[in-house]
DNA sequence: TCCTAATTAGGAACTATTATTATTTAAAAA
DNA sequence: TTTTTAAATAATAATAGTTCCTAATTAGGA
């Protein structure tokens, strides 16, 4: 599964014009962290991304992926998959998405749907608070893991 | 925040058939950790309900705490709330509903919606699996954070 | 090119959670 | 009721994910 070379110019700009007005430095580690979250669909946790960035800057730490990761989050151009009993997944496909969750191997698919990126926010939320994103989140079983269950 | 006594009950008694009906065993310890994390409204991680029954019961142990949660997960008698950057959280609360996640604080408030209920799922996503649940998650800033914001 | 504040690597530390094991106990059987 | 025993617990050690610390390196401005 890899994005479509285009989407990746486009997020890969944005990345360099976000840093650069926010005033941080644009490294190569941080370039190449976000190129491999950026270029993935898969929703990576943080120990992936090392593993694969590793294989073109070999020295970089653990630290500094999870520095970058954070980092980009707080710039907006990633969001955070909680999943739990698991460990933090990482996305960089910030358009108005919604999940399917596989409730048995975990698999996070992107979804689309324009009629649940516009639910209305009911009354009585407002006052709670205010609301500023509205995410979908549908749990069952996926494709692989139903055709697992059915061969016993 | 006090859940109402009736629905206390009622949780309990489901709580007892349940795990009958699993055939595990109802020890003082399950019942007050359940009864604590079903007495609240906060969605508490499990260091706080270790805290609270250990008032009832001082020698009980964290790992007791956790085993006896993850059990109510399994038997379906609680869910968790993945909070990603987060601990883990807990509720007893099994009714369909639906969360407000304060992004600043992190404060989680139910809400129920009879139209988030029943939301149709998309025929796209019967492709990635067979859905079960979904829910609704609505971020935003809760009233309490919103106030300290403006005043500075 | 030089300078310097920002960033990094590496390893130690921290925190949430789980495993191990000897002891205790719920609840079934007698 | 007492006995029996598999299940559950407390205490503590171990893991795993993440963050902190510090000396060394570097991006980018002067
Ligand atoms: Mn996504
Ligand atoms: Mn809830
Ligand atoms: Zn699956
Ligand atoms: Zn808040």
């Amino acid at each position: 599964m890899q994005i479509i070379p285009d989407e990746l110019d486009r997020r890969m700009a944005l990345f360099e014009k976000t840093l650069k007005e926010a005033g941080v430095k644009i490294t190569h580690q941080r370039l190449e962290i976000f190129r491999e979250v950026a270029s993935s669909l898969n929703h990576p946790d943080a120990e992936t991304l090392f593993r694969n960035v590793r294989k073109k800057l070999p020295t970089i730490s653990l630290d500094t992926v999870y520095r970058a990761l954070w980092l980009m989050v707080d710039l907006g151009l990633l969001t955070t998959l909680g999943a739990s009993r698991d460990r933090t997944r990482f996305d960089a496909n910030m358009e108005s998405h919604h999940h399917f969750v596989c409730s048995v191997c975990g698999m996070t698919h992107d979804f689309y749907d324009a009629g649940f990126d516009r639910l209305p926010v009911p009354e009585k939320v407002m006052e709670i608070g205010k609301a500023e994103s509205v995410q979908v989140r549908i749990k069952g079983i996926c494709m692989r893991c139903m055709r697992k269950k059915e061969a016993h």
